[in-house]
DNA sequence: CGGTATCCTGTAGGATACTG
DNA sequence: CAGTATCCTACAGGATACCG
């Protein structure tokens, strides 16, 4: 049982909220290997915009999952890398990943038998 | 390391797009202690609306995370309870939140702190 | 009681163009 | 290269009213 899930400020739903969006999964998995630059990320990251991946990556910086280096070179080089604190980020995310390999096929399989049932017979 | 998050059909992408949304976690988090009725978990879950609550509702039952038993009695009983499924679901989701208990805190810190260095030391 | 149906709004996020 | 700025749209989700 969790805390105290119906407090906005259970930490809890603070982590889901950070979390919970795909980008951050995408983006902290990408860099656990180790540092990228911006172009990088995008490039691992298929499908992102580049938009969201600013926007992602200045606010996993604010929240001290990851660190921000720019280089004064021409052309300019930036590097993101997790910090100790995106790093064990990753234990839960496996934990998950665990899971959700285990139990998947079974969401998968009662989405088919509800869609089955649910579904008019059609013809 | 995720197992292949690049891929839309990732199991762990999966089971975030379902229990990212923070409604599921609450509502699961509501019945671990046992059935509820609809009313009920709407109080528990408080700030839902009715209409996102019967799309979480019906959502998780199709998922097979939760069972739908409706009586046919005046006023209607309709009862919602976790699944095998559902119940252990709540593991990795004690890990998250064990994870959030332990460094959420940081994470406020880290945001504290780079609000203050990125806030244009206002007057 | 436990929904469904309808309307309405905010906003996440894509596409595009431009810049230090 | 690594962004910022602007515009635009789809849709999540709230409010309200009604129904079996």
């Amino acid at each position: 049982m969790l805390s105290n899930p119906y407090d906005r400020n259970c930490p809890t739903r603070q982590l889901l909220d950070r979390i919970g969006d795909q980008w951050t999964v995408l983006i902290v998995g990408a860099l656990s290997a180790g540092p990228l630059r911006f172009t990088e990320i995008a490039r691992r990251v298929d499908g992102i915009s580049q938009k969201v991946l600013t926007q992602t990556l200045r606010s996993l910086v604010r929240d001290g999952i990851l660190t921000r280096t720019a280089y004064a070179t021409i052309p300019p080089k930036v590097e993101y890398e997790l910090t100790s604190l995106g790093r064990n980020l990753s234990e839960p995310l496996d934990v998950l990943d665990q899971w959700a390999r285990r139990h998947m096929t079974a969401v998968q399989e009662a989405r088919d038998a509800y869609d089955a049932e649910h579904t008019p017979a059609s013809a």
